[in-house]
RNA sequence: GUGGGUGUAGCUCAGUUGGUUAGAGCACCAGAUUGUGGUUCUGGGGGUCGGGGGUUCGAGUCCCCUUACCCACCCCA
């Protein structure tokens, strides 16, 4: 049996104990932020009913029709299992698990104001490419309960600040548009439907081929489309705008206006047309122009009917969400974060007090010191090796231990325990009793 | 799902028009006289050259297939 090594599976990563520093910012950043808005932290199970993704994100959307990660819910041998409409789901994103919860939590009748974040694994059965992976991590943001578009200027700036404490920099852009309210968007949809039937339903469509895919699964994507000749047939298109209702109108109006007043002055992008089915009114994307084409950070959204289209009370809400891969993607490209940032979580992946013993009759001692150390709380790493006290120096410095503590024969007799700082190479002999004091001198 | 690129030690790579026991640097391990470090020196372990088939007297080096990874499209975080 020749043993092939086994690998990670295909679009997963491992973080390895170097890479886990810059993901923790990450994930501090992410929670510092919200808090400081007074979101709270949620934390849904990794996989749900694969009806709640239908449900939620649309049957047409790629995310359901092709991208999903099911398993059948029973594996009995003869059974045949319909893992399609009857199984569990690896959650794709986080936006449905969370209404999912607070419909479940019966939030609507007793607290119905809930502003939640999560920061967590996503799955989605895509081919990997760079920035796109098929377990990715997400911070998001969900707010229920609030239909004021003050709350969607909020939840914006949130994700604003977040790339400002990673280090970005003023150029920051929020591009906002609106999905209008259902009935507007049946109303656009079939005048759009209306309006490209001719370019698409002739035997030599001058649209390229994806459009003519788009126009049966969803109309809207034409208008984003970046063929050149694509884009001048959408000169005259029917305007979203046009069509909307008063209240979306004003809505967005105020959404803009309380960006502004926020100090964002937000970018109208009518291109902007989230995939999912669930948006509605305010759509938005963050983008960071010097990055260019992969410029997008962050997308997210209002969803005001989602809650009960899932079979809760009718309650508004709106979040986004952001990849922490492209975010990691355009730090690396800006020389981000400052090293100082990370420097404490970098200090953490080493001891502090390296312990070496001279002889193997030391050793025993060693372990009793390394042992009490720790409980004091101390990060302490000693030799298991039977390296000579020599490679334990050369182990110690190699570990970027700040100091050393020698344990020979002649300090064990007198209750004593060299402390050598390795930084300096200065080196001093002390009771034993007077060393937890020495450490917290030495390492404040 | 479609298209393109790559695949030699843990890592970064050399390997001349196919030629004899496949190399380097870094990393790792051990030493350089008796209780002390990141420099230097010496030695050592580690590769069925992604896998399979073919061409050839002979292939890491050419051809085919396959697989993995990467990149782009689609879509999106």
């Amino acid at each position: 049996m020749s043993a092939e090594p086994i690998r990670n599976a295909r679009g997963t990563r491992d973080f390895l104990p170097s890479d886990l520093v810059l993901v923790q910012h990450l994930e501090r950043t992410a929670q510092a932020v919200a808090k400081s808005a007074c979101y709270q932290e949620i934390r849904t199970p990794l996989f749900e009913e694969t009806r709640l993704f239908q449900r939620s994100l649309g049957e047409t959307s790629d995310v359901v029709a092709k991208e999903m990660f099911t398993v059948p819910k029973r594996v009995e041998p003869g059974a045949s299992p319909n893992a399609g409409q009857d199984g569990y789901t690896f959650r794709p994103e986080g936006t449905a698990s969370a209404a999912r919860a607070y419909i479940q939590g019966g939030f609507a009748a007793h607290a119905p104001l809930q502003k939640w974040f999560y920061i967590g694994p996503m799955f989605r059965y895509e081919r990997p490419q760079k920035g796109r992976e098929r377990q990715f991590t997400q911070f998001g943001v969900e707010a229920f309960g609030v239909q004021s578009p003050e709350l969607d200027a909020e939840v914006v700036s949130l994700a604003l600040d977040f790339f400002l404490r990673l280090g970005f920099g003023e150029e920051l852009q929020v591009r906002i548009n609106s999905m209008g309210d259902p009935a507007d968007r049946h109303r656009w949809s079939a005048k759009l439907k209306e309006f490209f039937q001719p370019q698409v339903d002739v035997p030599d469509s001058p649209r390229c081929a994806d459009c003519v895919q788009r126009f049966q699964r969803n109309v809207f994507r034409l208008l984003d489309c970046k063929v050149p000749r694509c884009i001048e047939l959408n000169q005259g298109a029917p305007d979203l705008f046009a069509l909307m209702g008063e209240e979306a109108l004003q809505h967005h109006h105020r959404f803009a206006q309380a960006l502004s007043n926020l100090g964002h002055q937000p970018v109208e992008d009518r291109s902007i047309v989230r995939g999912l089915d669930y948006y509605t009114r305010t759509v938005f994307e963050l983008h960071y122009p010097p990055l260019g084409s992969r410029s997008a950070l962050c997308g997210g959204g209002r969803y005001d009917g989602l809650v009960a289209e899932m079979g809760g009370r009718p309650t508004p809400a709106v979040g986004f969400s952001i990849g922490f891969t492209p975010t990691e993607l355009a730090l690396a490209e800006l020389k981000l974060p400052p090293a100082a940032d990370l420097a404490d979580l970098h200090a953490q992946l080493a001891p502090q007090i390296y312990l070496v013993a001279i002889a193997e009759e030391d050793r025993a001692d060693v372990l009793r010191l390394t042992h009490r150390l720790r409980q004091h709380g101390w990060r302490c790493s000693c030799d298991y090796r039977q390296k000579s006290a020599k490679a334990q120096f050369k182990e110690a410095a190699k570990s970027k231990a700040i100091l050393a503590l020698v344990l020979g024969a002649e300090e064990r007799a007198a209750d004593q325990v060299v402390v050598k700082d390795l930084r300096l190479q200065e080196e001093q002999r002390v009771e034993i009793s007077a060393l937890p004091a020495l450490l917290a001198q030495l390492l404040a």
